[in-house]
DNA sequence: GCTTTACGCTGTACCGGTTAAGTACGGGCG
DNA sequence: CGCCCGTACTTAACCGGTACAGCGTAAAGC
């Protein structure tokens, strides 16, 4: 490897027949540099395909110009997974890279990452640090935040934290409530839930959500649990259809879950709206092309990114507008299944 | 923000009681520390929180311990890359954490982000660049290698580089012409194939896998060609019931395509498999969920995305041994479908 | 005409590590 | 006993930038 000798800021100096100092001003944009040098500067810059060094750079003015993002290495994948966090990144990575700040992915979980994610940290290598966690009660956030560095996590945080911590949500409850209302104004009457885990925040919330609509109408509620999997929407379904056969709606807290509730409805002989509606929760892809479509609560995942990511650039700027909680809002998506 | 003093090597020296030179070289795990000092040292590490400076570090051995990976943004998003990227991204993720290594994601596409992705890279923020590009014409791979930064690409480049770049790609050919073997040993005789885009080399080489077995047969070809997208799938299986509708068989490039070409046959009231086998090329998770279970080439690809990485890892320690190219076996998954 | 002021550039002291060269010291050997 | 040598540490010179103090020059002020 040839790794060819990068020109310094010395290098460019002697060529235009300045001061290192002088190339410095120019390269970082400072106005009080006559035109005549600067261009001579700028030229001398091009002619050597000078690029300035990063670490030298960082070194004193202790930024780094790019930001972590901490997403969880769940031992056991869930498929959902690999729909929410791309989306997330996508969101994260186009507003970092309008600021001109790098992108740096760490898989967190295992204690030990999470050792490495500190240190990392720690280590000044970042500018701060975004969690895409889903579960709300790692101590992490917060402990890099008691250290001075900035932090911005994607979900509410499950324990009311000593050090709160900045953070993007969306309206889960909001979402489901006006869901299930959907339900209700098309003349349900028997509506049950699917819900998600309940060491979750998304779980919790989505569950307060149909309990809330459900309380409004005066309705009794009618709850499985699920994990989030389609296999356990499968499961759940069958359990509230031997529960309540007569059952003639179900809000399930994610697209995943909907899809093995589905399957589990399709089993059972229900048709998809005409005897049993059905309406999820994410609006991922493939929802749009299940049979029937499934009806479901978009939440905003791209801008999910971009918000936690615009949060972030105010903090490391210091920015004292930085507000502490961001919900975004969800929305009825409205299809065949209910 | 308080960003906390972290303390400085210099700090940890004074309270050992001994030079920095020598907390360095026991930080750094050297031999020829006695071990009383090196206690010292490290408790007063330990007591300090001290993480040393990665910038600084970066300054004097030239090297970052971390690794870009460059994602193609897509401008007109496939649902498949979201399929694909994470599954790249994890397996890198895997192999760097266990090397120590960090990994910066970037995405590219446009010129603007071409530059942006060079400037960094010759910045020496990252020690080496690799490339989940599926396009194999893109120039940049080759012009970081000629200024010698280590690049790996997933997928055969397709210009044949005046630079040689190293890479790690599937085998489509074979796993093509082994599905095909595969519905002409189960009596299929008329054998069509949805092609991918032509301008790259996943869709060229799965071509060439087709014609491949059967040529060896002394069939007829029938191609339609679409662009991995399920609508250009359904499309093209459209053109292919128009163009011959006795036809017992198709291969489909990609799975995405595969699940529109199934919709269509449906449309057309075939049967699938008993009128007409499908097989596609991908095994993404929802291939197992269609109605019928897809048949379908699969490709390791979080395996990709560590043996790029491991490729990487071997370039950047200058090992001679890394290999210029690895071609990953694919192998056909028998479901329902065919 | 000489001082004051502003401007624009240079010199240089850092930033926090690594590492080559230098030094102190104890032990083996002639 | 003196010499040499290896071991284990310290000293100091970098790495490549930034930023601040300082200084020369020219325009403005009196």
């Amino acid at each position: 490897m040839v790794t060819r000798e990068r020109p310094t800021l010395e290098a460019v100096a002697r060529r235009a027949g300045v001061s290192r100092a002088t190339v410095s001003r120019v390269v970082n944009g400072s106005t009080t540099v006559a035109v005549a040098i600067r261009d001579a500067v700028n030229q001398a810059v091009e002619e050597l395909g000078y690029v300035p060094n990063q670490a030298a750079r960082s070194l004193v003015t202790q930024r780094t110009e790019s930001i972590a993002l901490i997403l969880p290495e769940t031992a056991s994948r869930v498929f959902s997974d690999d729909m929410f966090f791309p989306a997330i990144i996508r969101g994260v990575s186009m507003e970092l890279e309008a600021a001109d700040k790098q992108l740096v992915l760490m898989m967190a979980g295992s204690s030990a990452s999470h050792d490495r994610v500190e240190r990392y940290a720690m280590a000044g290598h970042v500018d701060g640090v975004m969690f895409a966690s889903m579960h709300g009660a790692d101590p992490l956030p917060g402990a890099l935040a008691r250290l001075g560095i900035p932090v911005v996590c994607s979900g509410r945080p499950m324990t009311p934290a000593e050090f709160p911590v900045p953070y993007v949500d969306v309206d889960h409850i909001g979402g489901v409530a006006s869901a299930v209302r959907h339900l209700l104004a098309a003349g349900r009457r028997r509506v049950a839930t699917i819900a998600g885990p309940q060491d979750m925040v998304a779980g919790i919330d989505r569950l307060t959500g149909y309990r809330t609509a459900l309380d409004e109408a005066g309705l009794a509620e009618h709850v499985a649990v699920g994990d989030f999997t389609r296999e356990s929407g499968l499961q759940a379904m069958r359990r509230l259809l031997a529960d309540d056969p007569e059952l003639d709606a179900v809000f399930v807290a994610s697209d995943m879950m909907a899809h093995g509730a589905l399957q589990a409805l399709k089993d059972a002989g229900r048709r998809v709206p005409e005897d049993v509606s059905v309406i999820g929760f994410d609006d991922f892809e493939i929802s749009r092309l299940s049979d029937p479509p499934l009806t479901t609560v978009r939440q905003p995942i791209v801008d999910m990114g971009r918000t936690m990511a615009r949060q972030m650039l105010g903090l490391v700027d210091e920015r004292t507008d930085v507000p502490p909680a961001v919900v975004l809002p969800t929305e009825l998506v409205v299809r065949a299944s209910a």
